[in-house]
DNA sequence: GTCTATAGATGGATAGAC
DNA sequence: GTCTATCCATCTATAGAC
């Protein structure tokens, strides 16, 4: 049981689920999710433009009349993924102002993204090499505001002495390691939800921080 | 100051550095060093066999004089990262018969093998999809007796009441996929040795599965 | 906007000389 | 074992008809 969890596969999920409102219509937004269920289970370099014609039940050569080249579809995903996960970070972030309630919101969000989004942060994570420096320049903007929140938690934690941590970078690359791998494992075949997968991550992060929570557990 | 650990590359190494006493002697092991780096950076996919001509400074159908496939010598790669990564976690396991000591040891061991091969636990970790899956039979097996060993020192510490665990699953994918990245991050250009990530990273997994260090803290 | 057809480059792999 | 030369498939992208 749950051994699928375990494959080693670039994804678990199969569908591609794209943020609500985003998706472009028609053909492009067709080619766009495409794209993205190619890209995460072939990679972008395993994947030709007769491979995303093919499934979009068009001609590969109708692509050019949605996107300039493939490289522009990829980046367009990239931004789309980040954008999201900035997205939801911040509006965690807001919710939640004592140390301890604010990392979990941020983990809970984090991990929540890349559960139900797998296909997008699979491809917004392992991909970024594929593309030229100038052509991520926002996205990569957004993936340092995103690490500049974790480490502010983490550091007026310390401050507020509710956290005890040693090597406040490495805390936060543990943390955020967690949650970027669970694009890759989360799927139908594996029988957690989404938010208990969030939950537990959560309370694992704080643990990480060690936040004392030994009075609330003792409820 | 550290930045670079945080940026989106592949890895961050750039040498291919090799487990002691695998690598082919001759031509044969520079192109497997020059694969290596080429994989690594650019993906398998991304990768041509002209490009491992042109590092390794022969022509590209010289390689076929030592591999019969391109997909030959991925394959070699990424059953060498996952022996070494079998062999180190077996001896760490071995050495150490209590759940605490020998969960810490198997996260030193974890550790310490993607920060000092990054280049080859990132291409075993990431290329198993462009792979048949019966040409990967024996690294699939070393990685499910992998995962086990991990899982039962987990379980073996729930028995003993050392560890504090909601669940084992959640729990031992949370800490494999804190090691797992270690090889995307840990390179030349960051201020951490190999022995102090595995280390902290050893009392972080200790945290997450809740062992109560409380005391051996105030020594 | 979608197609057929194709240009032009590059891919993995082989043949055969040395 | 290494080379040059090349086969043939596939690649991204474009041209032009409808």
């Amino acid at each position: 049981m749950s051994e699928m969890i375990w494959e080693p596969r670039r994804v678990a999920a199969v569908r591609a689920d794209l943020p609500p409102g985003v998706t472009p219509s028609g053909t492009r937004g067709r080619i766009l999710e495409a794209s993205l269920e190619l890209f995460a289970e072939h990679g972008y370099a395993g994947t030709s433009i007769r491979d995303i014609g093919k499934r979009v039940g068009i001609n590969s050569a109708t692509l050019y009349a949605h996107y300039t080249s493939k490289e522009n579809v990829l980046t367009e995903l990239i931004q789309l993924g980040h954008q999201e996960l900035y997205t939801r970070l911040a509006t965690a972030a807001a919710a939640a102002t004592e140390p301890p309630e604010r990392l979990a919101a941020l983990v809970r969000a984090h991990v929540l993204a890349h559960a139900e989004y797998p296909l997008l942060t699979v491809v917004a994570n392992t991909e970024l090499h594929a593309v030229p420096a100038d052509l991520i320049d926002g996205a990569l903007k957004l993936r340092a505001a995103c690490r500049t929140m974790l480490l502010d938690t983490l550091r007026a934690g310390i401050e507020a002495h509710v956290f005890d941590i040693a090597d406040p970078i490495l805390t936060a690359l543990a943390i955020s390691s967690m949650g970027m791998r669970v694009g890759q494992w989360f799927g139908p075949d594996q029988p957690y939800t989404a938010e208990a997968v969030a939950d537990e991550y959560a309370r694992l992060a704080l643990r990480i921080a060690g936040a004392d929570t030994r009075d609330a557990e003792r409820k």
